[in-house]
DNA sequence: TGTACATCAGTGAACGCGCGTTCACTGATGTAC
DNA sequence: TGTACATCAGTGAACGCGCGTTCACTGATGTAC
């Protein structure tokens, strides 16, 4: 009796090509990221979006075939921004092959991944869609799944070490905490973000010392 | 131009009183809890809950005057489980007045935090509604300030020490690590929740360890 | 023990509204000649 | 440089549906006498 929770789909239609089309794309975008702010989630509706986009329905449609493509659009650039963070973040201080310098380096990291996500309108918002909603919730895991494997495989290498279960989960509990860290600091304002992330930093350091000192 | 979110009466209305109308109200929240995993946050609604749970809507606007009410019993109740357990572990390991028992229990606390919201029906998934639906994010904000203030009161009073910001945001980070690290254990299935149960308790540890040594 | 009655619990029917989606269309843009 | 034409972009109108919410109501439960 259950109802099977049907497959959606979350690609793009038609890719603009013009200039006035890229416009209304983009307008689309902001709106849905705007309206994120001030309906939520569950508000959220193509109507809502193409009227304060200044377009009709029928215009989002040509690009979008529904709700969670935007959202997924939306999720998708932010989760690159956020992994290019912490891409360049990583290999700008791997260069000397020296684990401990990544670590003494982590609020730095916080600290960029937090600014990229607060620079974009409903940024807070959309990682928490991303959470919540269920067809959307597999691309943020494939994408954190990725980004932590990476992780453990060049960490595993540094230290001449096989890339086993251990270091997979410690490494996507890192990229989980780091996350989680980052989405506090942006939520609760009765504490400073500099300060929380500041108290993450630590943690995240604490578990990799002991992990370097026994491997 | 920005449409102010509008606040939501999250409270119940009528308490039920007769045994037969007691069965209703949990009928409601269990229809509520299936609907939250067979079809979202997003697609709920009080016309759905009703028909699962093998009512009419009326019946349901006796005890809950929307669907936010309906959540936010779902979560409150959820939340209490799980900070108690919290205080219940909490005061266990904490009579004989050192926090090192606590450390080396930490992830007895994990185990036992997943293992409540999994025998919950749809756990996964409240504990996402909590944080993306705004009317119920302030319901998780400020039950989680409440835990972690009292652990950071406990903390300092044990260490001799005040309560400045510096102890308030790590206990705040402590519960908030938690939490995630209880949700990625639910969420991911590619790893075995234990593993990174365990993964999570030594980071917390570790975390802590570092503060004992200082402090 | 029986029943009348007050209160509690749930129903059926109705409402206006915004939702997602599609259609045949008009208008804008860019380019081949 | 001008224009005809193909393609791209967006519109207006319409649809059926499920939504939240309310109403006057019937039926169930419990208790005073």
């Amino acid at each position: 009796m259950a109802a099977v929770r049907q497959s959606v789909e979350l690609l793009e239609k038609n890719k603009p090509q013009q200039e006035r089309a890229k416009r209304t794309y983009e307008g689309i975008l902001s709106a849905a990221a705007e309206l994120l702010v001030d309906v939520g989630v569950e508000r959220i509706s193509t109507n809502l979006v193409a009227e304060r986009a200044g377009i009709t329905v029928p215009a989002l449609y040509r690009y979008f075939p529904n709700k969670y493509a935007v959202l997924n659009a939306l999720g998708a650039a932010l989760m690159d921004k956020q992994n290019t963070v912490f891409e360049k973040w990583f290999d700008h201080y791997l260069e000397l092959g020296d684990l401990q310098l990544l670590l003494d380096n982590v609020y730095e990291l916080l600290k960029r991944t937090y600014d990229v996500t607060r620079e974009q309108v409903g940024g807070l918002e959309i990682v928490q869609a991303l959470r919540a909603v269920a067809p959307l919730r597999e691309v943020r895991l494939a994408s954190n799944r990725l980004v932590s494997s990476q992780l453990a495989m060049i960490v595993a290498d540094v230290m001449g070490q096989p890339v086993d279960e251990r270091i997979q989960s410690q490494a996507r509990l890192t990229i989980e905490a780091g996350y989680a860290i980052v989405e506090m600091a942006l939520e609760d304002d009765s504490l400073t973000p500099e300060l929380l992330l500041r108290e993450g930093s630590r943690m995240l350091q604490a578990y990799w010392q002991g992990f370097m000192r026994a491997g």
